[in-house]
DNA sequence: AGTCGCTTGTGAACGGATGCACAAAGTCGC
DNA sequence: GCGACTTTGTGCATCCGTTCACAAGCGACT
């Protein structure tokens, strides 16, 4: 993802001269995605268990709920700081208050659905948004029957208004639940709004430029990879029965 | 080359003793997660361009219609074999039959939707899935006022019943879209139907067998991930700005 | 035929993420 | 205060996936 930017033919030097790492670059800020996603999870565990008036968890407690092993979370919680006690374990609160800190979520984020359809209706209606910190503040559709009708509160615009609309109420998420034909001219749209961060449910490769953060969530290819799945079990158990497999003992 | 998967115990001879292992090299459906969801994308680029009448497409132009590099592309097409032609590229039909083939979409999966929220409505009603093999046959809630009604062209059954219109109807993929403290209840319940891969949109960590597959798609997540990039972004323009660096304690 | 240009397929280097294993650092009981 | 015990935080080895770079293979043109 983000590794690379800036211009290709830029940076190379002759190897052996002038070798000298900039030890200048790094910053904290370099939690590796993969961690970040987990992070979330954590978190959703954490506020369960602060609900349940739970004061402190260990890293295997933790780990079992969130279904990771313990040396995973204890690393990925390092790469935002030492909160943990040790012999005792993590508490809840500050844990929940610090992976906030680290997500952005002290700040709230505008979301903006385009796309009012099945999806789009069902995430207008999303009670998981609002209660973490992502009020759904605008919705957009071309259909001129759906212009002007509240959808889970809010007042469904039109397509040609984002770039207004994203602006006055502050748009930081957009996200796209149109058809696949409409979706770039949307993203494009969305851009153009000054929206830097997109989750596209349109089984379509969006192109944005370097600074826009995009991640899709495919329907279709999450059961596709399922069915690769089935398949191989599939191929596996043949397999184990014509005997191929050596059974010792 | 092919590292192979997990199974490990395998009888190791010596290494002097170099047999052939035939079962074994057909056995080497060794093809990284990660790869297998780009092949997904690949076959629908693909399907697209059969359908524009295209014959012909080289790794170049193929990766950039997928938004991927053409190396990764060309390695996650040789884990399925070789199927193209050098100086020349690939037959879009070749490639389409043999990705189908992998993903094991030669094959109808008959899949279920549990939990006719919103959500469920959405995936219910969601084209996607049974123009690509996926025809949902199955639909699951406890809202007594729901049993009986038809949503999609399928009518809901009451969850109780999941192990008999599972068994027949041969469901092989369950979907569940419940709120999340009915999930765990609802997973137990597909996986002794014998379900054996599930796709998960409630924002619970699902505890299930070694032999069943979850996959989760979960929208706090998504939107937590995308915060996070939008606070980064924020975090590197202040920086920017500042030109120096006092992270407090 | 021979050669030239193009594109695939892949060995090998690289980098990032995972898991292990242990020292450091704290608590608890006495 | 001290020692035993618990749990964190992390250096290190490992594994997996990505990227590079190039030989091999194919078609076209002479």
């Amino acid at each position: 993802m983000g590794a690379r930017r800036g211009e290709a033919d830029e940076v190379v030097s002759a190897p052996g001269s002038a070798v000298d790492e900039p030890a200048v670059r790094e910053r904290a800020r370099a939690i590796p995605e993969a961690a970040v996603a987990r992070l979330a999870v954590y978190l959703r565990v954490l506020s369960g268990m602060a609900e349940q008036s739970v004061t402190t968890v260990s890293s295997e407690e933790l780990s079992a709920a969130a279904g990771v092993n313990s040396a995973k979370l204890r690393k990925d919680l390092s790469y935002i700081g030492s909160y943990g006690t040790r012999g005792v374990g993590y508490e809840v609160e500050v844990l929940v208050g610090q992976i906030e800190r680290i997500l952005g979520l002290t700040r709230k984020h505008s979301v903006c659905v385009v796309g009012i359809g099945n999806l789009g209706h069902a995430l207008a209606n999303y009670g998981g948004f609002p209660g973490r910190g992502f009020p759904v503040s605008a919705l957009f559709d071309v259909d001129e029957d759906l212009i002007g009708v509240p959808v889970g509160g809010i007042l469904v615009d039109h397509i040609e208004d984002i770039p207004r609309v994203c602006a006055e109420r502050e748009v930081s998420i957009g996200v796209i639940a149109t058809p696949p034909p409409a979706a770039q001219g949307v993203c494009d749209r969305l851009v153009s709004a000054g929206v830097q961060c997109i989750l596209n449910f349109a089984p379509v490769v969006l192109q944005v430029p370097d600074h826009v953060e995009v991640r899709k969530v495919d329907l279709a290819v999450e059961m596709q990879i399922l069915s690769f799945h089935v398949a191989r079990r599939a191929d596996e158990a043949a397999y184990a029965d014509e005997g191929g497999m050596v059974v010792p003992g």
